[in-house]
DNA sequence: GACTGGTTACTACCATAGTAGTATTAACGC
DNA sequence: GCGTTAATACTACTATGGTAGTAACCAGTC
């Protein structure tokens, strides 16, 4: 098992995953295409990011003629969950009331949202 | 302003600035004690955090006699904002919702926090 | 006045993220 | 076959977090 410490993700790498989880597989070009957007990399960054995480585990590649293709060895819920539970662990004493609480005072929410919110708790309800 | 891009806090630096938050002012020593059942440092490694911290604008310290006493530069709430909404962004595309749907599904809930989630809900309606 | 203990200051070392240049390799076209 | 070029590999540098040793300082004690 040993999942590789997963809520530590830098920015960069970040996005890395999330053209991985976007596009499935990709090569360093589609990559860092992916990431044109965002910042103006060079090949040669993306490709040292992308060989760092595979030995960290968080992505592997297989060749295809002389290209690397890789893709994430991590989903992306798992990193999400493990995100989130550091932050909620670290900051809000692992009270999922209280990070909520947090979310709705310091953010701007609408009726409609509110609304959906607590349609998304009655469907919890239901599971339990 | 120019808050200091407060999101990003290491591991030791939080639980310091917990610690500051918690006592409002303290001495190397102070926080030295507040840590001790988390991790067990060095003196000089606690002192040196909170230098290195008030470069960056985290803490302040004020001298008495010889000692210096820190105290926190920015509030609890602010950090937790910050974080907060950085992990939202970057995870969630800024949706609460999204965020909240993850949480809940992702995590164990019990049906009283489920109600008080109703609650909270219904309190913040008011406030529109 | 010299010694001890607590304090801060300086320096250093490791790890990792971010960034990218340079070197090497190997496939493809001709 | 041979060169061009795209790909990977290696190396390096900066910044920051974590960690701590050592030095310097100074106040109080004997």
């Amino acid at each position: 098992m040993s999942k590789p410490k997963i809520h530590r993700l830098g920015e960069l790498q970040l996005h890395i995953m999330q053209a991985l989880w976007d596009k499935g597989e990709a090569t360093v070009a589609d990559v860092l295409q992916a990431l044109s957007g965002h910042s103006d990399l060079a090949y040669t960054t993306v490709a040292t990011m992308l060989r760092r995480m595979e030995t960290r585990g968080l992505v592997s590649h297989r060749a295809e003629g002389r290209s690397f293709i890789y893709s994430a060895k991590v989903a992306s819920a798992e990193v999400s969950r493990g995100m989130a539970d550091h932050l909620v662990d670290r900051l809000f004493e692992g009270s999922l009331l209280n990070v909520v609480n947090h979310l709705l005072t310091t953010r701007e929410v609408s009726q409609a949202e509110l609304r959906q919110l607590e349609k998304l708790i009655a469907e919890r309800k239901k599971t339990l």
